[in-house]
DNA sequence: TGTATTCAGAGAGCAGTGCTCTCGCAATCT
DNA sequence: AGATTGCGAGAGCACTGCTCTCTGAATACA
């Protein structure tokens, strides 16, 4: 069932070719479509295989660190996103780069596993906040830059019981935002959005945005 | 010059087909090839096209309010990078998304017109650092969380430099963070990574984030 | 005005693509 | 032993990027 993993991560996902796929198993093209109805279902394929790898090489981060250790969990999320990110660029880039032209992910099949991460990383500021751990930084403390719109506390309401969290507004909008920004940042970094030779050091680079996102979300930074 | 720019905003980027191209314009595919040496040089001048006319729109939105106003004219950079995404699906993916396989763009022809939305931030947080008004967030403060490693502040050195700045390291950063973070939300929203229905309120989400986000970047929401 | 030059576009053709169809071979089931 | 099933091959369709040659018209030059 490996069915062109290696030759996406060559070549990329818009130009994932059935073909070359075929090349690969040592096979003619027309003999893939016993196992594949198209195209569209082979990418679906690589969709969720990848999906359930990013998932599980997060949950094992995350999972390696003391559960009371939220600030520490949320770094392992971020880094292990990282890591895998830039060890796998194609398969990230058609997970959350541009949408492959004419393709339409099945919902039915891809939330389940397209929202392993978001789901750990809400786990670990729900899990904060319920330990009281969880803390409004000050900068939204006196303004009203955390006020709530209501139609999106309708569809923040919505989010926390679809998802059984506790985390009230606010701080489940920073999660919201903590999580694309994360996703922003280490998408620049895959893409080559930074230009060439901008920052020598990404490692440094990425982990002090980590530690700035870490303190948006409101983690403290305690071991 | 509008060599296939309404194919590209049907048809997306990695679908961008020459022989199409030459088909809206009225005219054998191998006419194309008189105007444009091949299918990478055409993409380089959507690229640029795209670059520009979101400069374009980033520059007519900010230069709409008083200089002064910094808080006002990041929300406006904010708004009209969204707005054309919106607007453009296929042409932010091409800028922003996953790069197109096999392609690679001509650093000196793109680096101008692609560092233009960046380059307008940091106008706006540098001229607010130089009046004053950029401050630190109180959450960044206390703790080391703002400390910069040593060769990041290296690569920030060279950037402030570069770019004529004035705000400090730790600002600067902030900044960086604050550029990838806002196209983070936007790449989501465009490129459907929510989901579905999740957020019935887009807009309210997308102006909550941007008030976070000049939060973390130091800017009161004073007018 | 007559010739030479230039240039835009047409058309054929190459190798590649996704995909459908038919056919043959081999293993399996009854 | 005979029928069924499944796997893969091969041909063929329309499409792609790209190269080549050829034609016809506009232009430059004398």
């Amino acid at each position: 069932m490996r069915l062109g993993r290696e030759h996406l991560a060559v070549h990329g996902a818009a130009a994932l070719s059935l073909r070359a796929v075929a090349r690969d198993l040592g096979v003619v093209s027309s003999a893939v479509y016993r196992y594949v109805e198209n195209r569209e279902e082979l990418l679906t394929l690589l969709l969720i295989d990848a999906y359930n790898e990013l998932g599980d090489e997060v949950d094992a981060a995350v999972g390696a660190l003391p559960e009371a250790d939220f600030a520490g969990r949320f770094r392992a999320l971020g880094e292990a996103v990282r890591r895998w990110a830039l060890r796998e660029p194609a398969r990230y880039g058609l997970l959350f780069g541009s949408p492959v032209p004419g393709y339409r992910a099945p919902a039915e099949r891809t939330t389940g596993p397209g929202t392993r991460v978001i789901r750990a990383l809400m786990d670990i500021l729900d899990g904060a906040y319920r330990a009281g751990r969880l803390a409004a930084p000050d900068d939204s403390a006196p303004d009203d830059r955390a006020a709530v719109a209501a139609p999106l506390a309708a569809d923040l309401a919505a989010i926390r019981t679809g998802m059984g969290l506790a985390v009230p507004d606010a701080l489940l909008a920073r999660g919201a935002l903590v999580w694309t920004s994360l996703f922003g940042a280490i998408s620049f970094e895959v893409f080559g959005q930074y230009g060439a030779d901008t920052f020598a050091a990404p490692d440094d680079l990425f982990a002090h945005q980590l530690a700035l996102l870490a303190g948006l979300a409101g983690l403290a930074q305690a071991a």
